[in-house]
DNA sequence: ATATTAACTTATCACCGGTAAGTCAAGTGT
DNA sequence: ACACTTGACTTACCGGTGATAAGTTAATAT
C-alpha cells in the first residue's frame, strides 16, 4: 500500500526517517478494551454471520476490531483454529435443559435447541467437518448420553442411539442451512423446473414434490426427531 | 518463476526478445489426450485423496494433468463448481439397487453404499453444505423416494421420512469421516484422557465411554439405520 | 486455402494466511 | 525511583492462491 521509501525499522516514529529531524512524537493513547479470545470470538461470529465462511478473513476481521490482523494471531493460533472456536461457541448458545423427570422431554428439547442454534448460523454446519471437541460440544454430548442411560440404554444400543441422534441432527441442520442459503425463488424455481422439465427421468420427485412439498422444514425436522426417539427410547 | 526480462507477448517464440534473433519454432508437438470435463474430474477425486479438500489447489491439479492452471478454467468455470462436480462425481459411485420386490431392501442398500462411498473419499462429506443437486444425486434422491412411496408413505410422512433418512445417512458419513481422520491414536487417547481426568463433568461419557466403546462404526450405522427403517416404513 | 473457433499459454492481479522483527505500555523486582 | 522483563501490539513482508486478460495455435468448417 506505501510505495515510498520504506522506513527501516517499524512504529510510529515521526515523518523523517532521520532520528535529528523527527517531529515530536505524538503517543497514540494505548487500547481502552483490550483484545481479548472472547471479544475475537464473537467479532468472528458477527462477521461469519454477515459474510459467511467463504469470504471472512483475518484482515476484515481485524478490520471490525480495529486491530491489524497479526494481532490476532496473539490471541489465536490459526484461522483454522477460530473457526473451531466459533463453532463451539454456537454449541454453547444451545441450553442445557434441567434435568427433569422425564428423560425423553429434555432429550428432545436439547436436540431441538441444538438444531435451533446452528441455523441461527447457516455457516456453522458447514463446518461440522471438523472434530467437535470443544467444552461445550462436549458438556451437551454428556447430557444426550446421560439421558439415553436414564432411558435404560446400555451397550450396542446405547452407542448407536448416540451416533444416530447426532448424525440425523447434524446432518438436518446441514441440509437445512443449505437449502435456506438458496432461498433465491428462482433458483428454487429453477430446480423445480428440471425436475418436472425431465419427469420420465425422475417420476417420482416430479409427482410426489421434491424441493419443499409445502411442509416447513421446521415441522419435518420434529417430525422426523420423534420417530427417531421413538424407536430408540423404550416405551416409559 | 522468471525473473528475468519479461517477454512482451506470449507463447514459445524461442529464446529471444527480438525477432530477428529468434530461432527456428521448435514446435511443441500437441497434447495427445486433450483436456476433458470428465478428465479434470478424475483428477481433482485423486488429488483430492491424496492431499485433502484443504490443500488442493487448482496449480497442483493443472500440474497433475501437465496443463497450465488456467487451462482448467476453459472447461470449469470456477474451483467451487470443480468441486461440486467432484461431490456429485462420488455419490455417482454408488450403485442404484435394480427395483426389488421388497422395497426397504433396495433402500437400505442404497445407503448402505451412499454412506460406503462417501467414506471412501474421506474428504467429501466435508463439502456437504453446498447444494446436493448434481444429476447423481438426484437419481439417487429419486431411488430413495420411490422406495418410500411402494412402501405406502405418502405426504408428510413421505416428506418427513426422505429428510429424515438423508439427513441421518450425510451426518454419520460427516461424523464418521471426520472421526476416521482423527485416527492418531495419540489424538484419541489425549481426548479420552481429558474426559476421564475431568469425570466429574462428564460422568457418563467417562464411565460408559465415548470415543469408540468397542463398536466400529459401520456396524452403530447398520444398527441404527435398521431402527429408523423400523420406524417410518410400515411392517409388510 | 482461408477463416473461424476451441483449447490452450504467458503474464499479471488483488488478496490471503502466516511470519519476522521492531516497539511500547504496563507491570515487577529491588 | 529505576532498570528490567514481558504481554500486546505494529509495520513490513513472503510465498502462494483463485481468477482474469490477452496472446497464440491446432483443429475444424467452409
Amino acid at each position: 500500500m506505501n510505495d515510498e521509501e520504506p522506513r527501516t525499522g517499524a512504529g510510529p516514529a515521526g515523518s523523517s526517517d532521520v532520528l535529528w529531524l523527527r517531529d515530536a512524537a505524538p503517543r497514540p493513547p494505548r487500547r481502552n478494551t483490550p483484545l481479548t479470545l472472547e471479544r475475537i470470538i464473537t467479532a468472528a461470529i458477527a462477521e461469519l454471520d454477515a459474510v459467511g465462511v467463504e469470504r471472512l478473513t483475518m484482515r476484515k476481521l481485524a478490520e471490525r476490531l480495529e486491530v491489524t490482523s497479526t494481532a490476532l494471531y496473539w490471541h489465536v493460533a490459526t484461522k483454522e483454529d477460530l473457526l473451531d472456536l466459533a463453532l463451539d461457541h454456537v454449541v454453547g448458545e444451545v441450553p442445557v435443559p434441567a434435568p427433569g423427570p422425564e428423560p425423553r422431554v429434555g432429550l428432545r428439547t436439547l436436540l431441538v435447541g441444538w438444531r435451533a442454534a446452528m441455523l441461527a448460523h447457516p455457516w456453522s454446519p458447514a463446518l461440522l467437518g471438523r472434530p467437535l471437541l470443544g467444552p461445550n460440544v462436549l458438556a451437551r454430548t454428556e447430557f444426550i448420553q446421560a439421558m439415553l442411560v436414564r432411558s435404560g440404554l446400555s451397550g450396542l444400543e446405547l452407542a448407536a442411539a448416540t451416533r444416530t441422534l447426532a448424525g440425523f441432527v447434524l446432518g438436518a441442520a446441514m441440509a437445512d442451512a443449505t437449502w435456506r442459503r438458496l432461498d433465491d425463488p428462482a433458483a428454487i424455481a429453477k430446480v423445480r423446473a428440471h425436475i418436472l422439465d425431465s419427469a420420465e427421468r425422475y417420476p417420482t420427485l416430479s409427482t410426489s414434490g421434491f424441493v419443499d412439498a409445502g411442509w416447513p422444514d421446521d415441522e419435518l425436522f420434529v417430525f422426523g426427531l420423534d420417530r427417531v426417539l421413538d424407536r430408540f427410547l423404550p416405551a416409559s
